[in-house]
DNA sequence: GTCTATACCAGGATAGAC
DNA sequence: GTCTATCCTGGTATAGAC
């Protein structure tokens, strides 16, 4: 099972970059937890930057394969309903959630990652559809809300009485609202 | 005119740290660019962290203000409104935008910076009176992502034909509509 | 195929000369 | 008020042990 030590990897940098953030975590201190040299994750990752790589793959194929679901669907409001009840739901399962923490807490020093730069043109072109170009600014700032509120947990995260599929289902309602305006 | 060169670094420091982000931003750079070595900073401050202590500074007084008048207020629609209102004003004047915006693209590098903490802890009381402890979930995270929305202008900020004030004014109408919920 | 030893260069920080 | 010299840590590269 040598095939663990990659995994492993990930899991590590996955927590100390959300902890931490990306450029506080050194390499050694990965390797250190993991009980191996920093040369060791060279083996396993050519960069820095590919852990990152490794670790956004999945998400970013998860929200493409949104994109070029609501791509096909015309601009109606039953279409938005169902962008955002699915964009809640790929949130949801734990995994993707830690991710898109990491990912939300690194933006800027990501900001040249080309995974990332992909991930900030899906999200574009998914608020941009959610509107017509007509419509009224106020519409359309609304309308790119929508999504973004389904973040919004982590600043209700102080309260310890809260389950998070309480926060996902209030997060939902808010973000339905946001899409009448 | 002495005072100068600690203006200029932090001038040049901001727009770096804004562009490129806090820990990809070189002392060397900013040393470079003002045309004296890195080691002549250390003597207008005392650590890089400090450079940006000196920039939040007003930032931080003023939300510190706006708390302040707040927590005078009772908890009625009308308050809300008008925080709502005062914030954006706030964020209006073009300085405080720019540091706004620094603060937006590096909270991870500086989650640890006293200022900000107590920055994050502002912001933390000012949503959290903007509700009742029993008001629904809902409730509380639609009028959290008010003052949330103000800041929303960096998503639309790809349509080159709006002004900076159109976008305020869209936002604040926004964000005035998720108080009503 | 998996890792260690070692070296290189850049970046933040400090001490002390001018 | 600014510079030189120096130190430590971090990302990266390579040679080679097993």
């Amino acid at each position: 099972m040598r095939e663990d030590t990659r995994t492993r990897i990930q899991e590590i940098a996955l927590r100390l970059f959300t902890e931490q953030g990306y450029e506080a975590t050194s390499l050694r201190e990965i390797a250190e937890e993991l009980g191996v040299t920093k040369a060791a994750l060279y083996y396993h990752f050519k960069t820095k930057d590919d852990i990152v790589a490794g670790l956004v793959d999945l998400r970013v194929a998860e929200i493409e394969e949104l994109l070029a679901w609501f791509r096909a669907q015309p601009r109606t409001p039953e279409a938005r309903r169902q962008l955002v009840l699915r964009y809640a739901d790929q949130l949801k399962r734990s995994r993707y959630m830690e991710i898109a923490r990491f990912l939300e807490r690194n933006q800027t020093a990501l900001r040249e990652h080309p995974k990332l730069l992909r991930m900030r043109e899906v999200m574009l072109e998914l608020t941009t559809r959610m509107s017509e170009p007509g419509d009224p600014l106020a519409t359309r700032i609304s309308r790119s809300m929508a999504l973004f509120t389904l973040h919004a947990g982590k600043w209700m995260a102080h309260d310890e009485t809260l389950s998070e599929d309480e926060i996902t289902d209030a997060s939902v309602e808010v973000a339905l609202r946001l899409l009448e305006a």
